[in-house]
DNA sequence: TTAATTGGCGAAAACGGTTTCGCAAAAAAA
DNA sequence: TTTTTTTGCGAAACCGTTTTCGCCAATTAA
């Protein structure tokens, strides 16, 4: 039993496939007993029409992508669930890519949407991708584009982001009211758009609170994941080391602790810690961790509904909306 | 600049739209000269292909379907990463599906892809799923399919899992060795084919330790998620509480913390625990965390490898594969 | 030398839907 | 009544590839 065909249909009923085509689409031109007698076959003989041949007719796949940089990784796989919870709503399909920070595969990736593929494109890039032309390219060849979370900035396109700047802002202040006088700042990528928010939401504080350059520092992991414990280490090694720590990204967390363990340096009396990261683990951590928690899951929904309005509408204009959704300052014992 | 198409190739270079298709392909049909000029010309107008058209040709998508419960959690987004990997050099594309654990769900995306959307099919079944029979139809209809991790063993197809009993076993034998009399299993969803097992290991190393069934308790945490801990209360008020605690899932790992937190009960002096968790933070729990670590990402990679062997071969028969790959055991504080 | 083979390419028919257009009959308007 | 409009449907083109044939010329075998 082959999957049947819209023209089995059609013959079944002594119908023109055209008549078929349409009942199954409930055009007016359609009697309403035809519509019947087609829906009653269709579902009798579980027909489900071919996705690539509507594709290739329509121009349109009802599919989107999601490019990240990476899954496994809270914050994505969470916002991963609030697209596909709506995509799921508006029956459209998800296809997801990895890019591993690399702008190469991003740029790949990027270069076969322009064979229709997609219908819209979700992307959070590459720490290196504002150099990239890869997306305008996209978004140029008629591909409605949201970012979210990271984004170029020099790109005009839409962009679902959290206040970075703010909850930076706050939490450093946060740090500095509890006391630190030396808090540091330490971030993976510096070019990437959401650290230079961050960053500048941390020297906005410090400055305001009037502690010197000298004593504020922002540290930059660079190099791979497995050696960022031991610049921690160095850093906190120094005589003069940091009383507070902003960990501005999830994967910063594990080594803080692991390093102040290390070197016995207690948590928060020594040293107050603060981290972005949406780990559920963070309130039975050693101890537990303050911290910026990003809206994710509103992230993931709010991008793709913003998407699909792009996608249905083409008179609406995407590349105009930027939505902020604010992030939550959590505060436990780390901070205490 | 609309997308270049196969026709205009051929018109520009004043060939047959066959002869390009072929050149394009590398068919021996061609001379080298003839295909050097198409491919030059490719290049330089940037042309992609029309994957629909050439999806509904050919009648394969060069797409694969994972349809697993839930992204947010450690184990599954570390395998689709492995599936990621091995489909991208495979230069396949990846749909995601999320179920939520819920039966109806998975069986709309499975008859959808009746419709041929996808050349094959990584499952992880919700907990409901060995009572149906959507994803046999999906098999007899002839799509290649491999369970990962979660499975329905009267299923006849491919499987990838890990060594849950013996794990299983290991982890409660550890807890006898280090001293508990009275271990118990928490789980949350008594008749999924991986609880089962562990279920069974747990069951197996009770019994060999001669502990009477009376002290070994086996808890299944159903319920709405938030209602886990309080769950996880009631057993730890008993006067006869358990001194050591085995959580199957990922989940039941925080509200086992909170719950201890709350009682003061100490782990592990006042009893021992061992969670089976991807989580990267477990070594920085208070205390750190002993667990069973799944090879979430080896799994992910040789289940997709596998799929892909069926899909290529149809020679290859799918339905006989089973791979174990043995989970971790890690021990730190918890099991002190 | 002729016959058989090979190499290189083009025409056209798929794949399975969607959409445009045309046509007849029925209904409404004149 | 005739004319116009509406209703319901079918024929055929079309989306962009792939693939099967068939053809002619050039090569090889007989």
């Amino acid at each position: 039993m082959s999957k049947p065909t819209i023209k089995v249909l059609a013959k079944e009923l002594g119908l023109a496939v055209s008549t078929v085509s349409k009942a199954l689409r409930d055009s007016h031109e359609i009697s309403q007993d035809t519509k019947d007698k087609v829906l009653k076959l269709a579902a009798q003989l579980n027909y489900i029409p071919n996705p690539y041949a509507s594709s290739l007719r329509r121009q349109k796949s009802r599919t989107i992508a999601v490019v990240i940089p990476e899954v496994a990784d809270s914050f994505f796989s969470i916002a991963i669930n609030g697209i596909e919870e709506v995509a799921r709503e508006k029956g459209y399909h998800v296809l997801i890519y990895l890019t591993h920070e690399s702008l190469e595969r991003e740029t790949e990736i990027l270069n076969e949407f322009k064979s229709g593929r997609v219908d819209g494109l979700l992307i959070s890039v590459t720490r290196d991708t504002c150099s990239g032309t890869h997306i305008t390219e996209a978004i140029e060849a008629g591909l409605p584009v949201v970012f979210f979370d990271r984004m170029c900035e020099d790109i005009k396109a839409a962009r679902v982001l959290t206040d970075d700047y703010e909850s930076s802002y706050q939490a450093t202040r946060l740090l500095i009211e509890r006391g630190c006088k030396k808090p540091a700042y330490l971030s993976i990528s510096p070019n990437l758009s959401i650290n230079q928010k961050r960053e500048a939401g941390y020297l906005a504080a410090v400055n305001e609170a009037g502690i010197e350059t000298s004593q504020a520092r922002i540290i930059s992991c660079d190099g791979p994941d497995d050696k960022i414990t031991e610049q921690i280490l160095i850093l906190l090694r120094q005589p003069n080391r940091p009383d507070g720590i902003i960990a501005s990204v999830e994967k910063l967390v594990p080594p803080v602790y692991f390093a102040c363990k290390e070197l016995g340096i207690n948590i928060p009396e020594e040293i107050r810690l603060i981290g972005f990261t949406n780990l559920t683990a963070s309130p039975i951590l050693n101890p537990s961790l303050s911290t910026v928690t990003q809206p994710a899951f509103e992230i993931g929904k709010t991008a793709a509904a913003l998407l699909f309005k792009g996608i249905e509408k083409t008179s609406f204009d995407l590349s105009r909306e930027k939505l902020i959704i604010p992030s939550q300052l959590q505060l436990r014992d780390s901070t205490l």
